[in-house]
DNA sequence: CAAGCAGACATTTGATCATATTCTTGGGCC
DNA sequence: GGCCCAAGAATATGATCAAATGTCTGCTTG
C-alpha cells in the first residue's frame, strides 16, 4: 500500500516520464531540492517557473507546487515582487543556525546511539568510508552528498520525526553555502569527527556521541561563518 | 487580528483581483493556517481541495499551493494516498516539541529582552491584558489568539528569523491540540508566567526572561501531554 | 552637441482558471 | 468473497490575464 521502492536510476533529467509512479510535483520537488542542497543552483540565482518548466519538461502546476514547498522550507526565498531566488546565507543567520544545530544534532545523535543496531552502524561506517574516498579524491559533489547522507541517516535512526524535520530544514539553508565554502578551501581541509562519533555509537556512549556530533557540526559551521565574513562571495 | 471572515460575495465579479493586493494563494494560505492553528479545523479532519474551493470561492491552483505549503510546514499531513488531513498530535511527538521549544523559546525570549524598546513592552503588556480578559470571560478563541500573539510578538522582537520560523512551525503542530485541551479544562485553569516574563524584560534580566518563558511553555506543554495520554476522545 | 533622465512600449514572467486525465474507492454483481 | 465498474476527487495541462522589468526613444540641460 505504501510507496514501493522507486529505482529508475537516472534521476537527473527525465522529460515527462512519471517513471517512478510518484506524482510529478513530488519528483520535481526532489530534483529541485537536491540541486539546491548541493549547490547546483547557486545562492543568489533566480528561479523562474517557466524556466523550470522548460528545463524539466513539466507543466506549470507541479513546478509551482514544488517551489511553494521549498519556499516554506526556507530553501527558496520569495523576493517580494513575485521573484524567487536561492537565498544567500546571511552571516547573522549563521549564528542562529549554529545555535539550533547545537541542540538538534547532539540530541539526534544521542537518540540515534540509543536506537542503533549493528546493521545501522555498518551502514554509517560505509557512508563514512565513501565520504573519506570523496575527500581523498577531491570529489566535491560526492563529498557533499555523502556528508549529508551521513547526517540524514543519523536523523532517521533517532526516531524523532519532528526534530529530524527541523534539522533537515536547516540543511536546506546552509547547504548551498557549504558548496561555496568547500569549493574554495577544498575537501582535504575538512576534518570531521565522524570517527569519534562512530566509536561512541559502537560503545553505546550516547553522551559522547552527542558531544562528537556537536563538535563536528561546529567545525563546519564556523568555517562557513568565517568564509561568509571574508570579503567577496559568489555562488 | 480580524476574524478570517470569508466573504465570497464580490470576488466573482472581479476575476483576478485579489481583495487586498496579495495573491490569492497567499490569502488562502493565511486563512487556512489560522483555521488550523486555532483548531477551527479539528485534528483528524480531512481537507479536500474541492471542498476548499467551494468554501473559499477560489480556484484549484491557489488552494493546492496553500495546501502544499502547509504540508511542508507540518500543519497538514499527506495521508499516503491522495488524502490530506489535519494531523493528530502523537504523544511521542510532544516530547520532541517540548525539547525543541525549551531552547527555542528561552533563547528567543532572551534575545527579545535585549532588543525590546519601551513601546514593545507596552505592546506586550497590552496583549497580555487582553489575554487576561479572555481568560476571565472564558473566551476560548480570543484566548488562543492572544496567547499565540503574545509569543509571536516576542519572536519578532528577538530579531532571529530562522529560529522564529522554527518556533512558528512548532505552533502549527501543537496549536490544534491546544484548543482541544483548553476546551476541555477551561481557560480559567491556565496559569501563565507572562507577568514574570514581562517583569524580567522590563528590568533587562534576559536570563530571567528566558527562564520564565521556559516555565510558561513547559506548563502548557505538559498539560497537552497529560491530556493526550489520558483516555481521550475526539481529536 | 553630448549626456542624462523620464516616460511609454515590448517582453518576460507570474497568477489564475477551465478542463482533460488518472487514480482511489466504494458498491454491486457474479 | 473476490472482481469489475462507476463516481468522485486529485493530478496535470495549456490558455489567458495581469504585472513587473528592461529597453528605447525623445526631450531637456549643461
Amino acid at each position: 500500500m505504501s510507496i514501493p521502492a522507486q529505482k529508475p536510476g537516472t534521476e537527473s533529467a527525465m522529460p515527462h516520464a512519471s517513471a517512478a509512479g510518484l506524482p510529478a510535483h513530488e519528483l520535481i520537488y526532489r530534483q529541485l531540492r537536491e540541486q539546491i542542497l548541493f549547490g547546483e543552483i547557486a545562492p543568489g540565482e533566480a528561479v523562474t517557473i517557466q524556466g523550470l518548466c522548460l528545463r524539466l519538461g513539466a507543466g506549470m502546476t507541479p513546478v509551482r507546487e514544488a517551489i511553494r514547498r521549498l519556499i516554506a522550507e526556507g530553501a527558496l526565498q520569495f523576493q517580494g515582487n513575485r521573484r524567487v531566488t536561492v537565498p544567500q546565507l546571511q552571516p547573522s543567520h549563521v549564528g542562529e543556525i549554529i545555535y539550533a544545530r547545537q541542540w538538534l544534532e547532539s540530541h539526534l545523535a544521542l537518540r540515534a546511539t540509543q536506537n542503533a543496531q549493528a546493521s545501522d552502524l555498518a551502514q554509517l561506517a560505509l557512508i563514512d568510508q565513501r565520504l573519506d574516498q570523496a575527500i581523498a579524491r577531491g570529489e566535491l559533489h560526492a563529498y557533499l552528498r555523502h556528508n549529508y547522507l551521513f547526517h540524514a541517516t543519523i536523523y532517521s535512526l533517532a526516531d524523532a520525526p519532528v526534530l529530524a524535520n527541523m534539522a533537515e530544514g536547516l540543511w536546506l539553508r546552509f547547504g548551498p553555502s557549504l558548496r561555496v565554502m568547500i569549493g574554495r578551501i577544498g575537501t582535504q581541509n575538512q576534518p570531521d569527527k565522524h570517527k569519534d562519533l562512530l566509536a561512541c555509537m559502537r560503545t553505546g556512549d550516547a553522551e559522547g556521541a552527542a558531544r562528537a556530533m556537536r563538535e563536528d557540526m561546529l567545525q563546519g559551521m564556523e568555517q562557513i561563518r568565517h568564509i561568509l565574513e571574508s570579503p567577496g562571495q559568489r555562488g
